[in-house]
DNA sequence: TAATTGATTTAGGGCTGTCTAAAAATAATA
DNA sequence: TATTATTTTTAGACAGCCCTAAATCAATTA
């Protein structure tokens, strides 16, 4: 049985996420970046996830990570995302609060604990932000996306892709702080043109042309 | 402002249980029995502490805890015995499961977190050991005692002193299994003669007339 | 293809917290 | 008091995780 120092979970939960975002195989850099560690440091510890075979691991060509790897990162993922809505719904923490100490609460070594605690939440699928809880063994429910304009007026969710990914689109979304991964609400709808105004990670408000926004997926 | 590591916190609160129980000084040995530490590692950590002030430390001869550390004892305490009362009332552990679980738990370091526990436990003045859980300044409430006679049926709570203290008297606790610090729970009361029945550490049941019952101190 | 640039790794060091083995101080006993 | 026993401390080592500085490798450009 493989076990993971905290900070070897810390490593390898980003490692999930680069790889699911991008394409290709993640870099030593991206890994730094994510983890705000120095490239050296990070070299040293692909070494160390390289020989738990977490990850496959070549020496100046980046890493992909193992379905060891994988199914760990999930079971880190879940606790990080049960303790995410214990914080929000039971404690009152707003989301922005939630990250650090959900973090450090995910390292609390007890599968006792992270099974009660699901019991607790009522076994749910998906976290204050969003995102989806993986079960016991890994495994998550796809979420279902909708296209921004048939959303509800006051509904929330998270812009998960596009249906034109021309450049000229995306440079637009660019332009108008409009991004994958950017949590939305929809603030207006308009009857007549079927334009939108939505708010973006409750800072920005942006308005949308009905074809803009049928364009957009968007993960309730 | 003091901080202290989470090994630091460990040491502190061991050596302010030390502290409480015995009247003199604390010795390295009795640090190292409690921690399951080496001696060696003790002397290094006394030393780091001692810089610290939160304990007064004079090599060979022991330790005396200041006021400082008295202090921040009692918050690591508090934040253990919020989480016992969260895992025990929220996650149904029980006693015996709880205590490893609380102390990862206390050591996540949010002000905030421990905050909104306590108000989302009802600010409970008690930990389901009995033992009191100071308030955010580091004050205990003194729990209330009460005769062992004078328990309802089906309460709960620990033996904290007699009032005969003869060794004729401690020596017949000793011999029925009831002793200082026993978890006890009143399963029956005979009326006519005042005898009562109680559990013993969840473990042994045990008869006692109302005279014995009656030099019991209970806290409950 | 050769030189330069940028990414990555290695080397060496610091800090924490643990250990074992050996030395030193104190306490107990003859 | 002198010797022995116990307690405590020091010395040195190691693992985890981070850093900086220097070396190395790979990719790009001239």
């Amino acid at each position: 049985m493989i076990t993971l120092t905290p900070a070897e979970e810390n490593y390898l939960k980003a490692i999930y996420h680069l790889s699911e975002g991008g394409k290709k195989g993640v870099s030593t850099n991206d890994v730094s970046a994510e983890m705000k560690t120095k490239p050296a440091s990070v070299s040293d510890m692909l070494r160390k996830l390289g020989e738990k075979e977490v990850i496959e691991y070549r020496k100046y060509y980046g890493l992909h990570i193992t379905e060891e790897g994988k199914k760990l990162a999930l079971q880190t993922i879940r606790k990080h995302r049960l303790w995410e809505v214990f914080l929000v719904e039971k404690l009152k923490f707003s989301w922005d609060e939630v990250h650090e100490v959900a973090d450090e609460l995910s390292h609390v070594k007890s599968r006792v604990l992270t099974q009660r605690l699901d019991e607790y939440l009522g076994f749910p699928k998906f976290d204050p932000h969003g995102d989806p809880i993986p079960d016991e063994y890994g495994d998550i429910r796809a979420r279902p996306r909708q296209l921004l304009n048939e959303l509800d007026l006051g509904s929330t969710g998270q812009i998960v892709a596009v249906k034109d990914s021309s450049p000229a689109f995306l440079r637009y979304l660019d332009k108008v702080g409009a991004y994958i991964g950017a949590r939305i609400k929809v603030m207006d709808k308009t009857e007549f043109d079927g334009s939108v105004e939505i708010l973006v990670d409750n800072k920005k408000s942006i308005f949308m042309s009905k074809d803009v926004a049928g364009n957009i997926l968007v993960m309730v």
